[in-house]
DNA sequence: AGACTATATTAGAATATTCGAATAAAGGAA
DNA sequence: TTCCTTTATTCGAATATTCTAATATAGTCT
């Protein structure tokens, strides 16, 4: 895989209004599967497959806790970096 | 259309490997369609209608020189921040 | 063990993206 | 104007993504 390539797919699993609003929601920490899927107001199907992208992609990671698996994000603070940068873009 | 429909319209124009590429070349500076093109070894018809995707997000932008069109980063510091984080992202 | 809860996976239909081929448009030169 | 060069657009086929419904897996509790 060339760097471009790894690059476009990281992007590229950002690259969803779905995928982004998960993201953000761990932004403010921990959630399980479930939370999230309550307060986005998604399926549990849609939920695990869109957090199956972000995890293969090494966007966030997830730890067994019993019975629930517990999403965080790999690298919270380049991804509050990152996101803030594309927020900024357009207040120029 | 919410920010993060916004957003990850961004991330997806730059999730994909030939838009990844051009985006890099042009942070070596301004260059018109047939450059890309022939550097990059692209198709005419490709070149084009990336740089379409690119441009419709904001990335890049265009100014008519002749007969030519010479394509740039419309925010080259930005996109190059945003670029060397991803990059890094494995190093640590 | 059996029932229950939480999450993942599979399958298939609907939709979107990507690419090449053909064509169009627009500027420059003869 | 006509030809040539450069770039954009349109169309359609191939491919990929997304979503829902159904099913599977795995842990917990009684």
């Amino acid at each position: 895989m060339t760097q471009c390539e790894d690059m476009a797919a990281f992007f590229k699993a950002l690259g969803h209004p779905t995928r982004m609003r998960i993201v953000k929601e761990l932004l403010d920490g921990r959630r399980c599967v479930g939370d999230i899927e309550v307060c986005l107001d998604l399926t549990q199907t849609n939920t695990s497959q869109h957090l199956h992208v972000l995890r293969s992609n090494g966007i966030v990671d997830c730890l067994k806790e019993g019975n629930t698996r517990c999403y965080h994000l790999s690298d919270p603070e380049r991804i509050r970096s990152i996101l803030s940068m594309v927020e900024d873009r357009k207040e120029m």
